[in-house]
DNA sequence: GCAATATGAATAGTATACAAATTATATAAA
DNA sequence: TTTATATAATTTGTATACTATTCATATTGC
């Protein structure tokens, strides 16, 4: 097997984890890890707008959007438009809310971070070290957005 | 910041990058790169079952029917019930299908796979080891399944 | 042989997640 | 001032992805 295709295999794996660990939260606690995690940074910094938890948690605003909705349907948090600026919307969490997220679990399986902080120092650091070289190399599409040449490119040319 | 935060971050990151590779695949392209997975898992193993191609890409089998009825509304796979055990689904790609697998781009963005080629053997073979032993932390779950005595069990004891 | 169980795939229902388009508002430019 | 552009959030539409359930078919036990 080709390396890349044993890198993405893991990778799915990974994914796959921190997905059915997402779903186990909703069955025991009633959030999943997303909504979670909006929560966290709600709390975090109360107020806090949509755009900055999307950026927080490298999301798009579309999808912040709709955990939030799901979020105050069930009277968690509330979204407040700023008198200011009428763009902008103000994220807080109900007492209800606070109460729920304060006997959170962690997002990710308590056994892993046991695990993981069973680690050595320099192992964690490097595991981390190792997960951001891989995030900024798949991310790198984007700064450096393809100025490559086609083939046909250059016969194009007088 | 803690360190598994930190690690969650990255994470989120790289399921990102993946994600968005899927959504550029399908405009460039046409398909997603689950769907290209599939077709690849296909074409490999002509007459592969449903729960065999879950297995190979670590997906529920009914995520793997929604794929494929996708698919098979293009006219890129059909499925053919077997005769012998008529439970069983196999699997095969048209034509068209062949066809257009022949000139399908890779699931990861190139510029990732060229950089990835770029490091060092060592390097490589590294990255994917950190992600398989974070795979397997991750996945550890499942098997050991909290055999873990709480807080009050010692003392309901008489 | 026939009931109980097991297996393979499909269906129903929910939650992410995105891009693209839309709405509303604010700021800059003419 | 009015037009153009930019920004913040939402809406729309599509595709994953899961669990739990259901349907059809096989296999096993009595």
């Amino acid at each position: 097997m080709q390396k890349d295709e044993e890198l993405l295999i893991a990778l799915r794996k990974v994914i796959r984890a921190i997905d059915l660990r997402s779903k186990q939260l909703k069955k025991d606690f009633g959030l999943t890890g997303p909504q979670l995690l909006v929560m966290q940074n709600i709390v975090k910094q109360p107020g806090i707008m949509v755009r900055q938890i999307a950026d927080n948690i490298t999301l798009s605003p579309a999808t912040v959007t709709s955990i939030l909705d799901r979020l105050e349907a069930r009277e968690l948090a509330t979204r407040i438009r700023s008198t200011d600026d009428k763009r902008r919307v103000g994220v807080f969490l109900t007492e209800q809310g606070k109460v729920l997220l304060d006997d959170s679990p962690l997002p990710l399986q308590e056994h892993f971070t046991n695990r993981f902080h069973q680690l050595k120092e320099w192992e964690q650091s490097q595991m981390i070290a190792t997960m951001q070289r891989l995030a900024s190399m798949m991310d790198a599409e984007k700064i450096d957005a393809s100025p490559v040449l086609e083939v046909g490119n250059l016969a194009d040319k007088p």
